[in-house]
DNA sequence: CCCACGACCTGTGGGC
DNA sequence: TGCCCACAGGTCGTGG
């Protein structure tokens, strides 16, 4: 699943073709996603003009000339392809999904300038919903989200307040969007790995230089993988070229048993399970 | 309130 | 080859 570098390198690979479009027609393929579709979902967005495409956290928001918003979550698996004129692009470097995929191409869109956008989900963890634009800050998805990791909110001072008292252990709280807004397992496994904090640690008893290291931990990483275009974690057959190439500087994620790639470090990767989601690290050199 | 855990849904890869 | 289990980038609801 796309996590933020994932959810904003197709933000970027979208708003070619949809920013300033006019949306002429919508598919929902099937009335529900992870949850049901907004009550007339087709025909809300129908002859509405995208103004602008952004993202808050792992959610992109299609700004509407209707006053709402198309909100979208890729859930797990979720992905879109854009094709223009015949030719086939899946903005996020996910590979072209194959024929026998079409059973999950749940939404497509069409614009009046002859883009068609086609939304695909496996496992249809992904939803979207038509809101009100000016309520979409108190609405339940967004109301309790914690800062943009990239943005200027997101400091050492702001993680001392969310982790005081914290029982838990670090990795778990990273998760918690409403801590931070953006990160999942992947880039809470490379920032503390970067930071040199053991995802064992509880989240109130990090020093407070060392959530400092965090804090910059976690805007490199997820600068690079940005610039990256995110990580691709599964193959898929016929890609186009366009595939998020992070996961290759991957440092402990997916690397149980093999060299902590710190230099002079000499520890070996460990996976382990928490909140029941696989955590890699590196037993000696994260503490 | 905090936290752990199962549920949601489908596909894939590894081991036997 | 086939079968079964574990696991997958996220989030939500329940229950202690």
């Amino acid at each position: 699943m796309p996590e933020l570098p994932e959810v904003e390198t197709v933000r970027r690979g979208l708003a070619p073709a949809l920013e300033g479009a006019r949306i002429a027609r919508v598919q929902a393929r099937r009335p529900d996603l992870r949850f049901p579709l907004t009550e007339g979902f087709g025909q809300r967005l129908t002859g509405a003009t995208v103004e602008k495409l952004e993202r808050r956290a792992k959610y992109l928001l299609a700004r509407l000339s209707t006053g709402e918003t198309l909100v979208m979550h890729l859930g797990m698996t979720g992905r879109f392809q854009v094709d223009v004129d015949g030719a086939v692009d899946v903005p996020g470097g996910f590979a072209e999904p194959t024929s026998h995929d079409d059973k999950h191409a749940h939404v497509v869109f069409d614009t009046e300038a002859g883009a068609r956008i086609t939304f695909f989900d496996a496992r249809r963890f992904g939803y979207m919903a038509v809101l009100p634009t000016a309520e979409l800050d108190e609405h339940a998805w967004f109301k309790g989200l914690g800062p943009e990791p990239l943005g200027p909110d997101f400091d050492a001072a702001h993680l001392a307040r969310a982790f005081a008292g914290k029982t838990q252990n670090v990795k778990a709280t990273l998760l918690d969007q409403r801590i931070v807004a953006g990160l999942g397992n992947i880039y809470v496994v490379e920032a503390l790995h970067r930071a040199g904090i053991s995802p064992r640690r509880p989240a109130g008893k990090i020093s407070r230089p060392r959530l400092q290291a965090l804090v910059e931990a976690i805007r490199q990483v997820l600068q690079e993988a940005i610039a990256a275009g995110g990580s691709t974690i599964s193959d898929y057959a016929g890609t186009d070229g366009a595939l998020g190439y992070f996961q290759h500087d991957f440092r402990a994620y997916d690397r149980e048993g093999e060299p902590c790639l710190k230099p002079g470090c000499g520890g070996t990767i460990r996976r382990i399970v928490q909140a029941g989601r696989s955590t890699f690290y590196c037993p000696v050199c994260q503490r």
